[in-house]
DNA sequence: GAGTGGTCTAGACCACTCA
DNA sequence: GAGTGGTCTAGACCACTCA
């Protein structure tokens, strides 16, 4: 049994959390047990243990365990909203780089929420938007390869998809859904947006659609939650409860 | 010098943070600085080094020290939206605690919310939604205690305080401008909540306003992360970049 | 009583920054 | 070289849960 550090025991317990080994409700080996199994002291599997619990994928109770966490409760709104976050309009010099495009296979998840088939081909942009020099969002889309081929020829660090595909392929979004989540950063969200581990994020994640109702894009972008805040105006009338 | 527990040293810290005692940028003490002047080891004053990193109140550059977090930079919308988290009409029993209400003067901050002078009443509301028997959502309420006398008689159980307010005071509020950040739970967010210290929790913060643009409350909720997320549609002819 | 997480100790060595 | 945070050890005792 090799030695572990704690981000490798953060790596190794949320794959097989992922991967279905361990299902939510179930308990994960006691700190004791990992410690033994691992050769590493208890602190160092709570060190671990503390960053998945933080980041709401497993919750604890003293003198039973550590458990995988259970799934969210949706919660919908009732009336169409809109909501935009603009950063651009208070002067501060913006800059976006380019860190992947690719065309992918759509998972089970991507599929469903593109409503494509499992295996169809996606293209996939990866891209961190940076203000004043700061990295304040990090940002994955997606959407069906065959809707606009050859977009890697067109400039994605100074054009917006939705321009793009607005412009150059004729394809126009007509709403999207959203969904806003406070998350807490990992070790990579936290590299790339220079923040601490576990530091708190705005999750956006969102499907776009046509105006046929055809899905185009998802996408999911994550906010430093240091440097951003949403703000919105909402009318009286529309709302029903306080 | 007494013995401190990190709870106790993760209070001390955050009010001289709070109370200005260190200014934003400053650098606090080292922890083992601080381990030798309370007496403890140095894990115990990292643990409550690291929960202040996590709720954004520090951050640390290593090789130099811990500093005190800078402000938020703020990001606008540029125009009209609303937007609402209706829990109530997915079929979740839903009921609230009414934790606290008194009258309370308008510190600096209240009063520049509100546009009323420092020290003038102010009603706090504090309450509790529960969904299904699980707390969901802590908040927060003040308004000018003028507008509504002997508010406490009714029902804030069972009844809305905009509904209250509409229809015992006639008051009519017109609009709300509303902020949402992603945050972590403190020590009583979590204990109200039933979190984990430092679990990911949604911050609304509001202001509303009647017809002729006066402010008649502050709001202020706390949504728990793992069971709550905030959904949005927003029409894409109102939308000006991606 | 046995097992769990919660907190704490008194060290150690590392990587990093600055003078 | 002196000081900082980052990680880790090998224990300890506590509060809690369940049988």
């Amino acid at each position: 049994m090799e030695k572990h550090t704690y981000l490798q025991i953060i790596e190794a317990l949320s794959e097989q959390i992922e991967n279905g080994h361990y299902q939510p409700g179930d308990r994960l080996p006691s700190e004791r047990e990992l410690s033994q199994q691992l050769g590493v002291s208890r602190m160092t599997v709570r060190q671990a243990m503390n960053s998945l619990v933080t980041r709401g994928m497993a919750y604890r109770q003293q003198g039973l365990g550590t458990f995988v966490a259970k799934p969210k409760v949706e919660h919908h709104v009732d009336l169409l909203t809109s909501f935009q976050v603009s950063m651009e309009r208070i002067g501060l010099k913006h800059s976006t780089k380019l860190l992947s495009i690719e065309q992918i296979r759509a998972n089970k998840k991507l599929a469903g929420k593109l409503g494509v088939n499992i295996g169809q081909l996606l293209c996939y942009i990866h891209r961190l938007r940076m203000h004043n020099g700061d990295p304040i969002s990090l940002e994955y889309s997606y959407f069906p390869a065959s809707l606009c081929p050859h977009i890697e020829q067109f400039d994605l660090e100074h054009r917006s998809i939705y321009e793009i595909l607005e412009n150059e392929y004729e394809i126009q979004i007509d709403v999207a859904d959203q969904f806003f989540e406070p998350v807490v950063a990992n070790e990579y969200e936290s590299e790339m947006l220079s923040v601490p581990i576990n530091a708190p994020l705005m999750l956006v994640s969102r499907v776009s659609y046509d105006v046929d109702g055809n899905a185009i894009e998802f996408g999911k972008d994550l906010y430093r939650g240091d440097k951003t805040r949403f703000v919105s105006r909402s009318p009286r009338h529309e709302r029903n409860e306080r």
